[in-house]
DNA sequence: AACTATTTATAAGA
DNA sequence: TTCTTATAAATAGTT
């Protein structure tokens, strides 16, 4: 869409499949992220990478993935995973992360970030929070994962949001 | 962003709002696509309205939401909702779900799009399948779920897939 | 990471 | 709603 139409189909150079990725990756978080705040709808956004990587977006009414997908599974009538029992159950673990976002978020000296130290109980989560309006879940690899995937460079990724 | 430049927050004219929402959500399930093709990538995007409406894409390397989600908390480290053992146990429930679409699928006279019939066991749930390319679950109020929502018109949506 | 020539997306209006 | 079109944005190829 600019030095020249190109066809939607699978970038096979590597490099420029990876560049491309990343510029539109950021496009469409930019794009949800308007959504979200002129229409007044929540929105979640993840996408992994052809080298696994993940990247998400939820948006602030939305507080967390967890309960984005509450809402999304009361408002679709779909279970995702599990007997209401289950779903029950697994409420409190979440909203003992979210507790622990929130207490963590009051000790930040940048008020516009908060970290989520998820204590080894979920794995290596780190969670940035940006002037209240955006939460961002962006992923350590974890050790135990799915094949090394990066290679270089680091795997945690801060994305700017404001225009 | 066109016969005028707009500032990004919220639309506080309904109509226009929900204009907006519509042509935006387009244009974000069109830039989804798009990565999803050029760069290899799976992606997840969950839109629920101010109306509580529920709109979704994802990727068709995902083969549906459950098994997107598997992936991302095996890349992301995160888990979403339960213990191991809750997670093994679900993956039953899903792959039953899947198994009855492929299934469906085969019946269709019009190879483009398949239809779900979750038996009644998840709520009402129903996933068109465009060329074997992209996947969409669109819902139908369900009937104990958050208030009407919606108003006039269908709660069932089918978004173009094709440029 | 920047720079632009173009292609796209889309705000208003019809 | 759907179409039109003037503009704002996004971005492909290049540096």
């Amino acid at each position: 869409m600019a030095r020249g139409k190109i066809q939607i189909k699978r970038i096979e150079n590597s490099t420029n499949r990876q560049v491309t990725y990343s510029k539109r990756r950021n496009g469409l978080f930019k794009k949800a992220r308007e959504l979200t705040v002129l229409c007044d709808a929540k929105v979640s956004l993840i996408m992994i990478s052809s080298t696994n990587k993940v990247h998400e977006y939820i948006s602030p009414s939305a507080i967390s993935t967890k309960e984005f997908f509450d809402q999304y599974q009361r408002n679709s009538g779909i279970d995702l995973w599990s007997s209401h029992y289950e779903v029950r159950n697994l409420e409190g673990v979440n909203s003992k992360l979210e507790n622990r976002f929130v207490a963590e978020r009051d000790h930040e000296e940048d008020p516009h970030y908060g970290l989520v130290d998820d204590g080894g109980e979920y794995g290596s989560v780190i969670q940035f929070q940006h002037s209240g309006q955006d939460l961002f879940a962006i992923r350590l690899q974890p050790n135990g994962g799915v094949g090394g995937g990066g290679g270089s460079g680091s795997d945690i990724k801060i994305y700017p949001l404001l225009e």
